[in-house]
DNA sequence: TATGAATGAGCCTTCATTCAT
DNA sequence: AATGAATGAAGGCTCATTCAT
């Protein structure tokens, strides 16, 4: 169910050799395996033995196609960052009008499919950083990277506004929210809807460009 | 320097008996080296040695007042936690006129100046719950429920809006924004002003909730 | 460049099968790639997939020749004992007088070529006895058995001596200079003259067995 | 019965912190079986494992004193090269006369002994560094020092002679004389007697510097 | 014949926790 | 109350050897 995208590069190893048929359908297994252990037990908790279990493969294969589960975390991430970039590309000119809001409303549905697939791999990346380094650079630098981009489209809109100041904040508040709306934070006891969430932010992220905040009530707690 | 609120409560070993002066003094060391280790390294990298050696003591006497390492964050966690609830509730009523958004920004200040202090800290907890159990809860819920009971405030000043949705938006943004600036992802290059920075998280936040965004930059990204 | 004897034998599953001109070809490649990576690393940290990388081959095909590590280094190593069984039948007979000195200085000569070729194979193959079984032993017996042989040559020269206690000295001595002057810790710093170092073992030699020990200098340290 | 010298230092963990009595005798015990499981086994095929089970103590135990095997192998190395150090210091003038030979022959009783005690351990550490690096250096360079050593006391009762030269050449045979011994080469179906073997040493050592080479029977084969 | 892929036993090392003094 | 020492269950990774095409 959980999938890496279909063109994953592999981990260092596989990039040194020609890889067969067979070879490129057991690094799909193992990719793939790798998105649902980290998804569902996060970096650390996540044993190669796992991963090696979920692929239905032995432990010497995984270390043919990945270094080690370092690579592996990074080859997914990778993949999350391209479309991460694609995303941030994708969004067009968001002006003080309603077809602003709607544009901003258009993107978000599709920043929120790609972080449902996503979000889970964020997060363990992220962790695996923090585990490593003092804290965490890459994951955090993606969403930042994300934000700047992002920022030169609003900066477009509204001019007078520090663009990459709001951007960041914005950004921050889109990511959360759906983290929390992932790890089911929001979810816990009552019945959220996905549209009237997207409804909630963009009018909220518009509203703190241009004014007007005026919506309706999107979500009811408890 | 990093130092444990003054009245943190032991772990469970030393909540089990009497302590003495001694005993007081030798859990507070331990308490503060915790929080230097954990801001430091994060909760898994962060070895009991490393504690241990912090608080110029012994791998034995660690386990006389904690009975583990995840008690121990626990307890500088619901320190944390108590004083994120004073927080929650010092904001007052959030009026849609200037004088609202000043009690935003008065508000931010004294959650800038928290966040710094224990930010690490939740950051270490969050960890240690995402590397136990499938996904982080505490941690999560710590900002959720202060997002609530943020919420609550909100909603006097701003009724006809989704409180509970847009205080969890707005909390999320706040934090990540604080915690982008702990991470040093903010100032990498450029100097960045912390109270133009709150002046901007108060603005946008203000207009989200009752439109007029008309800002001044805070940040000058480069 | 580094390369096995003409004739070297293959392993055990070569010997089993009728061997075609490829095939031929396909075990020399080994054979050549054995000897040149044994050297390189010594027969421990070489891996197989060293070896079948120098052979630009593959692992499957490996175990087509040899059934295992040892059994290339074996294949390699009794090649290198009929050398030098043929080396010490080569002695001619050591007399007391300087045609005796001569004689044995020209045999040097012969030794020194033999072992600049094939001192690493010998080290290798001393190296993959002692690490499977609890101390070297054919890896000794070569040179123990080669001394026997040196022994009887010397013994028709001097009868009075012991020749073989003083045989086994002389190889052991001339066996370990060239190990020395092989892995290097002759030649740092100083330039050696393989002719005077010869010419000194030689003199040595001839001395300890008949007396006589007036030479010139022939290694000049530093 | 195999032991480390009394006053073997410990790794690099164990000089990192005070010993107490308990964790002294620990340290020895690990120390010692050392000793017997790289005599017994060689380096490479010695596992941490058995080590722990010679010491009696436990797998993690071990790295509270060595940081790994190589750590190991090295404390008990340089002990031994001390040794090493003080014998070749403790060899007096040798002059060609019979005073000179009795010097030498008292000399090689004592590397002898030296030698029976620490002739393993010189072997592995010669493995342990044969395998990491391309080719052993410091057990070599151990012996070779030693040599330089030795050659300088000989310079002084024959100066005409290229000492350094001869000095390795002769160091080399007192080895690996010495080697094959302990290997159990010479002593496979003959019976060797120390005393005589050591005579004939002296005997072609000293002729090889003095000429005079009459020597009376030392090990009768078979 | 040749080869890329797969396997899994085996080894080293770490570190939270317990023990004995 | 304090502490140095000991423990051993994990877990990551390697690599000789076998398999399937």
């Amino acid at each position: 169910m959980a999938q890496a995208n279909e063109d994953t590069q592999g981990g260092t190893p596989a990039r040194d050799r020609e890889l067969r048929a067979r070879g490129k359908r057991t690094m799909r297994k193992l990719l793939d395996a790798g998105v649902e252990v980290f998804s569902k037990k996060g970096f650390h908790a996540a044993r190669v033995d796992d991963i090696v279990k979920a692929a239905r493969t032995s432990h010497g294969t995984f270390y043919l196609y990945f270094s080690n589960k370092d690579d592996l975390i990074e080859a997914l991430a990778s993949d999350v960052a391209e479309q991460m970039a694609g995303l941030a590309d994708s969004l067009g000119e968001v002006t003080p009008d309603d077809a602003g809001r709607r544009e901003l409303r258009a993107w978000l549905d599709r920043f929120s499919e790609v972080y449902e697939r996503s979000g889970p791999i964020i997060g363990a990346w992220t962790a695996a950083e923090t585990e490593k380094s003092d804290l965490g650079r890459i994951g955090t630098d993606l969403l930042g990277g994300f934000a700047v981009s992002l920022g030169r489209r609003i900066a477009a809109g509204a001019p007078e506004l520090d663009a990459a100041a709001a951007a960041i904040a914005l950004v921050a508040m889109i990511e959360r929210y759906h983290y929390y709306a992932i790890s089911g934070m929001l979810g816990a006891g009552q019945k959220v809807d996905r549209g009237a969430v997207l409804d909630t932010l963009a009018a909220v992220t518009h509203a703190s460009l241009f004014g007007e905040a005026r919506t309706r009530p999107a979500v009811h707690a408890r």
